[in-house]
DNA sequence: GTGAAAGCGCTAACAG
DNA sequence: CTGTTAGCGCTTTCAC
């Protein structure tokens, strides 16, 4: 048994095998049946079957200039936002018959540019990204020359071009205003950093706006938590903000899940109750938001939906006769869901 | 600006650019700089730069009959497991010069063939597979074939093909034997669907080799969650635990993080405390296992390392001389923490 | 209805 | 050192 390589069969050996010439072989791959008769048509079929035959992608597609393939860039691909995105921009490529080549750039810039032109390198028909930031102009130079892409959850100045995001600035309002009715005096938000994250920017602002119509007193309304070593610097942030309080009932509300689970150890480890002791929100409904204590509030994220639309965009520009038609813009959006950690008893 | 397909430059525009023949250009992209002067050498460098010539993969695996990619099929993306797994397989291929090509078969045996089958017209090298099950047959088929492929997680009997996966028996029989030695007298199985599923039989297999040992008096020591509505299953199957459970000291080990989240659920509803009421461990050491009451007791699945090794594992084999040697089986050791869960005041 | 032949973009003998 | 030539496996005119 010294196959090694062993050779696939190609539609050369069906043609000879079949007795017939390969464009017909050809022509019968591509369902233009009307160019045989019944009869060849059937020796072709059972020739396929007996040979085991299944046609080189990677031939069509270079003869074809269309290769079926769809580049999907994630940040992070361990988030559970990016994993879920994963899925639906699977599902819905496969619904269409394209397949998808996915990278995880680690929020790295320059690993974000390599695999895009290592993808663009095999012939992807189109991008899907949700950029880590930084990538401005090489997107910009991309689609100058011609490449169709498509943004998934974080946005591009100017949105020059297609994206799908949420309606953060509304969503996040809602929940302030949610909690400040529930008695809450002032509201903290913990983040990590916001550099190159529009995602985080957007939350930020309208947090910054928000808190500004509510005559904000709190001298330090925001907290910044280191990427990787979050829990320490979390561990400290939670002290300086209850030491600085000055008995106003406080809230916190935390960037995403990751920085929200650092706050809760951090509140453990300080031995603090929620909402006794503060008040907490968080984006990133995460399926063990609603057992902690009596529940975290949370917005969620509408990731699913995210790369559903993110998937159909990039289809339809594959698919359009003028592919330059101005970039669409689309929010998704978010819900919330109230729970214990925002009762505020006064 | 009516674009459109805007023709990427190739090799032979390149060619006529820089006044050689494609034959050095392609000389020049596989560095092969000794055939060629330095000057030669600096001019087509010179006019690459200049063209913003990339040169198209296709065409280039075409020729060699070597693509670069890898194909990773994974059961649920949308696990934390398998996320872990796509990030771990796509860094170690990306160090070794190989591209991911990735499907998600909502653990259907069936769309996990047809997304086999086309990633092998894809001409993928070698496939790295977390088998639904149900498969057994068809890739024994695929390696009589030559395919190359290496097993993730889940195993196929006989262990045909390359496989990674965990020393389960050992750290399930370890955890197993703290709960008793903690003062737990019964322990119950929270699982769902065995079917089909390697890793959550051998799971069972040997929870209930060390029940066995222990003389188990539990009336029905297995209970099977839905895979869909768990919430409501688990509330029943609870209630029966503890309905029969006469008294005696009771915990529960759930098969994974999803199991466990139902049971916790449940036990909410129910106004259960743990460990007063029950004492609780699990598989699966996601984040948040460490905050809820006095923390869960884990196995922690080694998903990186698994994903890693299947890599290097895969692509050893793609670059051996001798493609036929033996499968190769690794068990990666999972860890136990023990946390507030398993605690039992007598 | 069917086939011969040219060619997608690149590589690899083989000659010079 | 460099170029000519013949394909990789498939599709597509164009002719019969």
């Amino acid at each position: 048994m010294q196959r090694k390589q062993e050779k696939r069969t190609t539609i050369d050996v069906v043609s000879r095998h079949a007795g017939v010439s390969k464009t017909t072989i050809s022509r019968y791959l591509n369902g233009k049946y009307e160019f045989m008769s019944e009869e060849t048509r059937s020796r072709i079929q059972a020739s396929i079957q007996e040979l085991h035959y299944q046609p080189n992608a990677m031939a069509r597609s270079l003869k074809n200039n269309k290769t079926g393939l769809i580049g999907l860039i994630v940040g992070d691909i361990t988030h559970p936002f990016s994993s879920i995105l994963v899925k639906a921009v699977g599902d819905t490529c496969e619904k269409h018959g394209y397949q998808v080549l996915m990278a995880n750039t680690d929020d790295d810039a320059k690993k974000e540019r390599e695999y895009i032109t290592s993808m663009l390198n095999r012939q992807v028909e189109g991008l899907i990204i949700n950029t880590a930031g930084g990538n401005e102009r090489f997107l910009a130079e991309l689609k100058d020359h011609g490449i169709l892409m498509c943004l998934a959850d974080r946005r591009l100045p100017d949105n020059i071009l297609d994206t799908v995001t949420t309606d953060t600035e509304r969503v996040t309002t809602e929940m302030l205003e949610l909690v400040y009715q529930a008695g809450f005096e002032q509201v903290a938000f913990f983040t990590n950093s916001l550099h190159n994250n529009s995602a985080r920017q957007r939350r930020y602002e309208t947090f910054r706006q928000v808190t500004q119509r509510h005559c904000q007193t709190l001298e330090k309304p925001l907290y910044l938590i280191g990427d990787k070593s979050g829990e320490q610097s979390c561990f400290d942030a939670l002290e300086t903000l209850m030491a600085s309080s000055g008995g106003k009932k406080t809230a916190v509300l935390t960037v995403n899940g990751v920085v929200l689970l650092d706050l809760l150890n951090a509140a453990k480890a300080h031995g603090y109750s929620i909402p006794r002791d503060f008040g907490l929100c968080s984006y990133d409904g995460w399926s063990w938001a609603g057992i902690i204590g009596d529940g975290i509030s949370v917005i969620t994220h509408p990731s699913y939906e995210i790369g559903k639309q993110s998937a159909e965009l990039i289809i339809a520009r594959i698919n359009s006769e003028d592919r330059d038609y101005p970039p669409r813009y689309l929010e998704i959006p978010s819900t919330i869901e109230i729970r214990g950690s925002t009762r505020c008893d006064k």
